[in-house]
DNA sequence: GTGTTTGCAAAGTGTTTGCAATTTA
DNA sequence: TAAATTGCAAACACTTTGCAAACAC
């Protein structure tokens, strides 16, 4: 998808950093896992250059822009955003370190339980945990 | 169940730090989420006085040991450890910060998809994001 | 006694912030 | 031109590390 018209649709002024940033993130689809520091590294590498300060804050503007979703993990390494912001799930290899995504459909997950009076569910993200046997 | 028992079951030599820290994390049974802050706070206010830094490593022990686990989140702040390492899930509550147990039987999870070649399924974590209406 | 663990301070990482200069609409 | 955004450096928060002193076995 064409970078400008993805910030127009999310609502975000259209700005040279931000056209790059969202060229990087979609170029290829959707269904990227990558840090803060992958993307200022891939710009650094096309000789653009782009502050990492604004790489987070601008990584941020595109989760509150719904562009975006942060991935549940407990490696406490730097925080993976995933470019599909659909419902999905993730192996996560704990030898390799890699990330897969599982699409929705391939896990029957009906009859969830009922979340405390006064919420709501919002997501429902399963992580499958793997290792090199 | 005792702290020292636990220690030496866990294969971990009886130190004092450890005692104090394994006694406030398995007082009241399983099922606390903690930060190494908590546990260092805690601590302080008993008068216990044990190095942050002492947390940290202790806490790390007792995951290679088994006695604790980290648990999978996309929140930036501290690491929380679950007290419970037993197959289980977690409501977590995006407004309030609040985690909570679900047990593994109230969900239905047959039928996972197989791991890549070469790997192993280790554990199968449901984070189910809930907000306040 | 010997090898492990602690305490502490200092270093390391990943991330956010403050603010002047710049840019967008 | 007004309001938003950037760049940068400095601040921050969480965590790990290095090493001498203390301790468990």
């Amino acid at each position: 998808m064409d970078p400008v018209a993805l910030l127009e649709t999310a609502d975000l002024r259209v700005t040279r950093p931000r056209v790059h940033i969202a060229r990087v993130l979609f170029a290829d689809g959707i269904g990227r896992h990558v840090t803060a520091e992958h993307v200022f590294e891939q710009l650094a590498e096309e000789g653009v250059n782009i502050a990492l300060a604004t790489v987070y804050n601008t990584l941020g503007h595109f989760v509150a822009a719904g562009l975006l979703r942060p991935i549940s993990s407990n490696r406490s390494d730097a925080t993976l955003f995933d470019t599909n912001t659909n419902p999905h799930h993730h192996f996560l290899n704990e030898t390799t370190g890699k990330l897969t995504d599982i699409p929705v459909g391939s896990i029957p997950l009906d009859m969830l339980p009922l979340p405390e009076d006064g919420s709501e569910i919002i997501a429902c993200e399963l992580v499958i945990r793997t290792r090199v046997k």
